[in-house]
DNA sequence: TTGATAGGCAAGCAGCAACTTGCGTCTGCT
DNA sequence: AGCAGACGCAAGTTGCTGCTTGCCTATCAA
């Protein structure tokens, strides 16, 4: 649990976030040039590579291999537990 | 809304909101007596302080002070923010 | 097989954040 | 007025975190 809060505690990985609750199954390279045209960051593809990382191994995201591929997926499940823990957080989104 | 975040991300200030939401109104010596009997926590009066500044600038503790005494109150509207920014956290909370 | 594309691993550096330490301030009681 | 309790301010230290740099591995196409 203090994996989701240390991976949201980023503006980067948010974005990140964003973009893949947008549109699933991105890949690195694709993350990379949307940050850098719509955010105007100037990351490295090392940068957000190891991004990627911190918010896998927060179960944020899930990846999955094809080839030479490696498509990125967006997983919510981890943020319910905060809900889960604050009750009045889910109280009046309807 | 980075603030809060950053505020979450941390262990004892998890701890602290917990007891917050659990029972508003304390002063910052009972959150130390807490922290260290109920939670095993050795930290100091002004490492809580510090916490609890932390807190209430992301807006997650409103205080309120009254003579010598200062109470501090949970406060959950920040929270929401998340739920607005990925609405699949309130989904089946209902 | 050669080259190009997509991604991984690891060391090094710079900045931040949590904690401690020491002192100062203000309130309330006697 | 004097003292003790509750809290605030600020400097210094240590450890972590994000970023870069450089090199390596694996897959597909020609």
């Amino acid at each position: 649990m203090a994996d989701v809060f240390r991976a949201l505690d980023d503006e980067t990985r948010r974005i990140i976030l964003d973009e893949l609750a947008a549109s699933d199954g991105k890949t690195l390279f694709e993350i990379c040039t949307l940050l850098t045209t719509r955010h105007g960051l100037g990351s490295t593809r090392q940068a957000i590579s190891q991004h990627l990382g911190v918010l896998e191994s927060a179960g944020l995201v899930s990846t999955e291999r094809r080839g030479r591929h490696k498509f990125h997926f967006f997983n919510s499940d981890p943020l319910a537990a905060i809900s889960q823990r604050w009750p009045a957080i889910g109280k009046d989104t309807k």
